[in-house]
DNA sequence: CGCGCGTTTCAGAAATTTCTGAAATTAAAG
DNA sequence: CTTTAATTTCAGAAATTTCTGAAACGCGCG
């Protein structure tokens, strides 16, 4: 049933799925029901992908957990429906979302907790280096932040400006743009 | 030697590395260079981590492939020393600019492949759905690097405007302000 | 209750990834 | 050319992760 170029997306997605912190099962699955127009259960994806009924059950509960796809019941169907949400932004949103709370959040803590309980005065370079990366998380989370606020529409808009963001980040902090000095 | 403080933060980017598609030893040996103010060869390294030679010699390899290290040489010692970058910004730069190489960068190649190869006419829902995905890859990668081109200065500059970006986004693709339409 | 139908759990099997010690390799110095 | 000090490679061992079938579970219905 699957097309040939539905096939290599979702064998494509397979092998990437290590790479993102899923795996290959989990990743062929997520690109299944990403191409798919209708709500698929379980059994259609043990179906289209022959993975046992466990594996496809633990992966739809992974993908679950990371709020990447939606349960579904269709009337009088006890079965579990799946799919992904439309909204392509909508999607990478929460990708986002869910990857800095895996990646970021978790060493932001960490080191907010070192810094409080590190014994004054000592191990000057590796607590200042500490403290220089936690505020590198600081400023970028905080950019993510203000963008993720944004409604798609202006979103979209921004990040299409392109050069013109460049233009506005030169008079950010000074009042003219800055130069080379030529000495 | 290292201090409670370095242990722990060591130990923790183990533990992430696999989050982050590194695993353990290669996580830890990175926290450990990034906190030292010195050089270290592979044998300090051996000595603080308690890893075999050859697998430090492993990580350290894939760590140069990363980018995320720099070989550096004693006057008078044969021996490798290695270094992370002191700036935090040059790090960040590599970190990103490797993931994206590892993670997205195969996934838009095989879009526009799959695109160009797909049979005229069938496989309408999919085929837009993959359209729309590499889209949205095309925005967010160009948005990166329009974002990379800058000079560190006013990169931070810019991730430091916080809410005065949203308001230039309001007023990017329209005159006016968009505002919920009452009716 | 007990049956039918679907989902989840789980212990062990299979596969994959990581780690090690021994051997091979490289390169400076004598 | 040989010695010596270092790094790298590699095949197998160890550890971890993924996958499976069987059993347990949940729940609406007669």
């Amino acid at each position: 049933m699957p097309s040939q170029i539905q096939q290599e997306f979702v064998l494509h997605f397979g092998e990437m799925g290590s790479r993102w912190g899923i795996n290959r099962t989990v990743g062929q699955i997520y690109a299944l029901l990403f191409l798919s127009e209708r709500p698929l259960c379980a059994d259609d994806i043990v179906e289209a992908l022959r993975f046992s009924r466990s594996n496809v059950s633990m992966g739809l509960k992974e993908l679950q957990a990371w709020n990447l796809v939606r349960l579904r019941h269709l009337p009088d169907d006890r079965r579990d429906f799946f799919t992904t949400p439309d909204d392509m932004w909508a999607i990478v949103r929460t990708l986002i979302a869910e990857r800095k709370k895996r990646e970021i959040d978790p060493t932001l803590t960490k080191l907010r907790e070192l810094e409080m309980q590190s014994p004054e005065g000592s191990d000057d370079y590796a607590l200042n280096r500490m403290g220089e990366l936690r505020e590198m998380i600081e400023a970028m989370t905080g950019f993510y932040d203000e963008m993720n606020k944004l409604e798609t529409e202006r979103l979209v808009a921004l990040l299409k400006m392109g050069s013109k963001l460049t233009k506005i980040a030169g008079t950010a902090g000074r009042v003219l743009p800055l130069r080379k000095s030529k000495g």
